[in-house]
DNA sequence: CGAAAAACCTGGCAGC
DNA sequence: TGCTGCCAGGTTTTTC
């Protein structure tokens, strides 16, 4: 579900809870992608969180001696409800209890997280994580050094998340089809230019879907219970043997590391 | 070593 | 109705 759009529309759904104090906490279900942490409640009640950021796609809680490293995975969603709602849903693996609130994380398929860690620059699972795609170190130059020296898909190097974090399935496609670059393209094949284009697309894509709230394919809800509107931009994603909204070529569809890719044969090259 | 494939899970849907 | 197989927005681990 989530790339980085998701992520941050998440992120601000949630960031009022800056500044609050937890006063309790439930685990219904701690086999998540890395478990919840044994002794979590005891940890995390009464404690005031002082801020909420994101880096990549992980939501980060900072406190005073230690951090909330949340991953929405593949199904994840957060939602927030009433402190006196019954109301439980299946998959609503952990709760954070406030004053008159609380942050309700639910994922069926339990690819993401949600675990308490003591570092963060030195954590494993952040310290290997290329350059935010909204920020200036990431940058045609930048981009194209990286470039040169890996044979693989563009499509597949810019999803991974050492070269540049945040760009999923849904938005590799839409960025290279708006910058008119082929998937199949080994990356090292890539112009200057064509890394500038490439560059400047992901970022305008990405600055699109978070202005329109995300991407609601299946499953996806911010957490204030809104469907994202992204989807109704989306120009080849999903979109197999439709017409191209650039020329009149059919949308190919093809798998690339077992993810579906779509593109224009005609427009992009 | 880098790159590709498998693995972790559940739910929804197409096809029989 | 119900079974089977396949697909899904991510990322780590294993294999080649």
């Amino acid at each position: 579900m989530p790339e980085l759009p998701e992520v941050e529309t998440t992120l601000r759904a949630i960031s009022s809870f800056s500044g609050k104090k937890i006063l309790s906490s439930k685990v219904n279900n701690p086999n998540l992608r890395w478990k919840v942490n044994k002794n979590f409640d005891s940890i995390i009640r009464n404690i005031q969180i002082k801020n909420i950021h994101r880096r990549a796609k992980y939501i980060i809680f900072s406190f005073k001696e230690f951090y909330l490293l949340l991953h929405l995975g593949m199904s994840g969603t957060i939602r927030i409800a009433n402190k006196s709602s019954n109301y439980f849903k299946k998959h609503d693996h952990v709760e954070l209890v406030f004053k008159d609130q609380k942050i309700i994380y639910n994922d069926p398929r339990r690819f993401g997280s949600m675990h308490i860690i003591k570092d963060l620059d030195s954590h494993f699972l952040l310290s290997n994580l290329g350059p935010e795609p909204l920020s200036k170190k990431f940058n045609s130059k930048y981009l194209n050094h990286l470039c040169s020296s890996s044979k693989t898909s563009i499509k597949s190097f810019i999803m991974n998340q050492k070269n540049v974090v945040g760009v999923g399935n849904i938005y590799a496609s839409e960025s290279l089809f708006m910058a008119k670059i082929s998937p199949l393209r080994p990356a090292s094949s890539l112009k200057l230019d064509e890394c500038k284009a490439l560059v400047k697309s992901i970022k305008a894509i990405l600055r699109n879907a978070i202005n329109a709230g995300g991407t609601t394919l299946k499953d996806f809800y911010s957490a204030d219970g809104n469907a994202g509107y992204f989807k109704v931009r989306l120009k080849v994603y999903d979109r197999e043997s439709k017409k191209c909204k650039r020329c009149d070529a059919l949308i190919n569809k093809i798998i690339q590391n077992q993810r579906a890719t779509y593109y224009c044969n005609k427009c992009q090259s």
